[in-house]
DNA sequence: GACGACTTTGACGTTCGCGTCAACGTCGCC
DNA sequence: GGCGACGTTGACGCGAACGTCAAAGTCGTC
């Protein structure tokens, strides 16, 4: 649907500044889909899905831009090897390319599972001591139960 | 069994540098288990704790000293009610107590749900990808077998 | 072709989380 | 009480991830 678009619509359509935009440029993260006669920056659909994911990446990983560049190059590999399958293929190329897929979505997941542990580790110790409270809570009840109130007793 | 610690030896059993002491004194972290005569900063086996947890939180959350001081207050005041905790205590006070432990753990608990659902949600593309991978092989490793190699034809 | 809205490059500013001097004081052992 | 190791405050430096302002050029419309 909507063509090219310039610097300002792209970064409000992701939620950014322009100023960010172009960092990302900088930093490597994000190309310009072309440039306009006059020089100007020009992007389409598949910038603006890549901005989005950049930002999706930053929420989910943190804002670290290099980690964030080492998962979207990944990505970008997985990517070409999907567009370089066509029917006539030979097998060996198949398998070679499904082997270099499966390792790099194997670094991926262990990238993600390395996190995952580690807030878990934490989160495991907050459940160990969910479950004491739960157990001094039943005690307490039970003890109101024998002895319901000073008045009553 | 060791007694005070001085800043040097401090960071040292931590793996931090002095600097780092100092700053996160700054930020409000971590305070010194008390002075020298001369003005020294003096540590306790307290304080090395302390920074090994900073130093963990870290690990675990990133180095955003502001969300690890939040969690640590929270730890902070964890620790203080159960240090309230005593044998003839009302049992008004020791629901209350146990109310707030309770809600303080569950924020925690969110907070850190929160994170892993972020990962968790990459993680499962991943793995669905994953099994796409395998089912290529399976597919791949069968038609091979139709046709094992062009040699053997 | 003029006008307003938008972009360009360049550069300086800002907040974090420290690293790294400098100039001085402290500690504790001989 | 002197000496070397260590600590103190203060300040500047640095890379990351942008914000912000300036001076100039571009775009599309009237």
């Amino acid at each position: 649907m909507s063509g090219p678009l310039r610097i300002g619509a792209l970064a409000e359509a992701a939620g950014v500044s322009t100023r960010t935009v172009r960092y990302y440029e900088q930093r490597g993260l994000l190309t310009p889909a072309g440039h306009s006669v006059g020089g100007e920056r020009r992007y389409d659909e598949v910038s603006l899905a890549r901005l989005r994911r950049i930002r999706e990446l930053a929420d989910i990983l943190g804002s670290d831009l290099d980690e964030i560049g080492a998962v979207l190059a990944a990505e970008d590999r997985l990517a070409t090897l999907r567009a370089r399958r066509q029917a006539g293929d030979p097998a060996p190329a198949r398998v070679a390319r499904l082997a270099e897929a499966e390792a790099i979505n194997a670094g991926l997941q262990a990238r993600v599972r390395d996190r995952i542990a580690r807030l878990q580790s934490m989160l495991d110790e907050l459940e160990a001591r969910s479950l004491y409270y739960a157990q001094m809570r039943a005690e307490l009840s039970a003890s109101s139960l024998a002895a319901p109130s000073p008045r009553q007793v």
